[in-house]
DNA sequence: AATTATATGATACACTTGTTTTAAGAACAA
DNA sequence: TTGTTCTTAAAACAAGTGTATCATATAATT
């Protein structure tokens, strides 16, 4: 936030939240009225500097058609619920129909969360057996669909062995998988690569009270 | 979507378009361009009934203040990140300036996240000391500002006698309050109500990985 | 067929609003 | 001081824009 006066901070924190409230843009006697300024002029001239520095976007000419340039990467990803998530039995993995397919819910997520992957679908965990993963009954884990992952990454691991699915951190070393539980004071399971199948990778957990 | 014409259909989807290309919203002059209408009055009297039937709202007299109703829901609340959160330490509780000051982090979530919610605030988990809340290090909790909960809500609270603050269950029993912990497994505590002070509700959790 | 409701059209009014112009006070460095 | 830059100010223009009015056409209903 360098190079903005005190003023043209309150401009735009009223912006801010003249469209929070009203979903449409404030006029430069909006913002005169808000911020305790005169005239349309003076608000005109911040206006201006705003632009200049970038902070906003105007259309010539065209009423109300104020942008906030930091709002434009605000987009919103329609995550699909595809199901739940439980020890005993594998993940489901989506088919290239199950993403046209209607959903059981749709999660409306800013990019702040999914951070613009792509890929994404979300599952309901049911059951205490990820406890070890700091993920509880009821919690939604962000799934990106990958069959690899990179060391310390938090993977949908299938247990071949236990016909178990388990969240953990995985580690690949020399002839073995270690899979490392989140919370740190619980030992590392080692596996052989081959009984061990990464059924995506967790980017995120949610967890509503 | 029941008594929607064709012509109406194709104004709504031209005004969602608009809107998100350009993030403000058209002028019955543009709609009537953009839906091939050759005037003005007859987009007037489409919005009229779009508006009766509930698809959209205007404010009165106001260039551009067209608001597609379906997008009200999906609105994003910017949530300010207003510090951290670990166990030897109270919980920084917003005062009246710290709302408006500049928040160290603002995160951007969705009403699907906090459920539209008011005063909700963000804080950084710091350390390990919140593992038998399923809350690990690094993790963000959101929390309304409250000084009261209702049995079985979990609430930031802070142990006077221990000074410290940690995120349990709260159950108001005879004479003393139980804090449960959310990992099932673990041993609810007693305290006298005087020795706890309920800092906040915890409304959710979000883990990005 | 008659009536009513709905959709389309043209035009015009009055208000809203972006923008320009001109001016002057405030802050600050040379 | 002087000059320069930034900010505030008032007023007015021109264009954009919501809306009303009147007229006609088309569809639905009785």
């Amino acid at each position: 936030m360098a190079g903005i006066s005190n003023t043209r901070l309150r401009i735009l924190n009223f912006i801010r939240k003249f469209l929070d409230e009203r979903d449409y843009t404030p006029t430069v006697r909006d913002i005169a009225r808000g911020c305790n300024i005169s005239t349309p002029s003076v608000v005109q001239h911040h206006l201006n500097t705003l632009e200049r520095q970038g902070y906003i976007h105007r259309d010539p000419k065209v009423f109300r058609s104020i942008q906030l340039v930091e709002r434009k990467r605000e987009a919103i990803s329609r995550v699909p619920l595809l199901g739940t998530i439980a020890a005993g039995k594998p993940i489901p993995v989506p088919t290239s129909d199950t993403w046209t397919s209607i959903p059981e819910e749709t999660l409306q997520l800013t990019d702040e969360v999914t951070r613009g992957k792509k890929g994404i679908y979300a599952l309901r965990v049911k059951g205490f057996s990820m406890i070890d993963a700091l993920v509880g009954d009821g919690d939604i884990v962000l799934v990106q669909q990958t069959s690899t992952v990179e060391d310390g990454e938090v993977a949908a691991v299938w247990l071949k062995i236990e016909q178990e699915v388990t969240l953990k951190k995985v580690y690949h070393e020399a002839g073995r998988i270690r899979l490392q539980p989140a919370n740190t004071q619980m030992e590392p399971m080692y596996y052989q690569p081959e009984d061990v199948e990464i059924q995506g990778k967790v980017i995120g957990v949610l967890r509503k009270l």
